[in-house]
DNA sequence: TTTTAAATGCAACCTTGTTGCGTTTTATTT
DNA sequence: AAATAAAACGCAACAAGGTTGCATTTAAAA
């Protein structure tokens, strides 16, 4: 089997997405890191980190691609399953992990579910502040 | 306020749609469609009839975007709001809109939520069919 | 320290989506 | 039916997002 190497732009790009409250997508870690490494090691360090389960994809309603941590339970780390719900602000574009709602949903005949992938969007705490005011 | 017209392409392309057992692409229209009209006016009538709430856009979790006919119960037709559930096969990457699964949630605290995006992926009644033999 | 495969940079390329503008077409009015 | 106004269109050009091939560098195991 394939290995996988620790290396300085990997290591980097792990610490922002893991320091950052929101997900965050190629091209703000890109902004993020100008001088680190090259466009098309970004895009491979994010597959890695995909593959190796310490990051998680996120496709948001408009179709951008954003990145977020991964925080397992240990008990359950095997299962590789990222079930939690996702906010999408519709106005500051933010993308937050919400550990906290539990979806549920009846299971479709024939279908065989692997992945849930559940986003709310409308406004974020922030911005619900911003206009009412 | 603006209107809308009818075109040949607009209609064709709404008739694709709506014949169609799964949510189609812009790419896939287009080849569907070679003839009929130009690669941006294909852009420019999804736009539309999205607007028109006559189809609804559907973000993958690879974030390709597809477009699917809106059944509307007439009674709710006012609302704009698609909130069923998707379902994204990762072998064939069909969608399809399952509106018999009716998702629940708690909503998040603080949290303004207008649109439901939720997603099930895996593999759809074909494709578990084809592996199974 | 040597070795070897993983990771990188760079150039080139493809796909997807957008914008501006002159022309065509729809549908309303005369 | 003819004139009119604005919506829709085609085309070219552009921008962003993402991929691939290959020569070079680097991590980490021997
Ligand atoms: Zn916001
Ligand atoms: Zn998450
Ligand atoms: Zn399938
Ligand atoms: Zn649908």
């Amino acid at each position: 089997m394939k290995t996988t190497r620790n290396t300085t732009a990997k290591s980097a790009i792990l610490e922002l997405i893991k320091n950052s409250e929101v997900a965050l997508s190629h091209a703000e870690i890109q902004k993020m890191n100008q001088e680190l490494c090259d466009r098309v090691t970004i895009y491979r360090i994010l597959d890695r980190l995909v593959n190796e389960d310490v990051i998680h994809k996120i496709a948001t309603p408009d179709g951008t691609i954003k990145y977020a941590a991964c925080n397992h339970n240990p008990h359950e780390h095997h299962q590789h399953i990222h079930n939690h719900v996702h906010f999408s602000c519709e106005k500051c574009h933010s993308v937050t992990c919400l550990d906290a709602v539990k979806p549920s949903y009846t299971i479709p005949e024939n279908y065989l579910v692997k992945e849930v992938n559940f986003t709310l969007s409308g406004l974020c705490p922030a911005c619900v502040e911003s206009i009412s005011k």
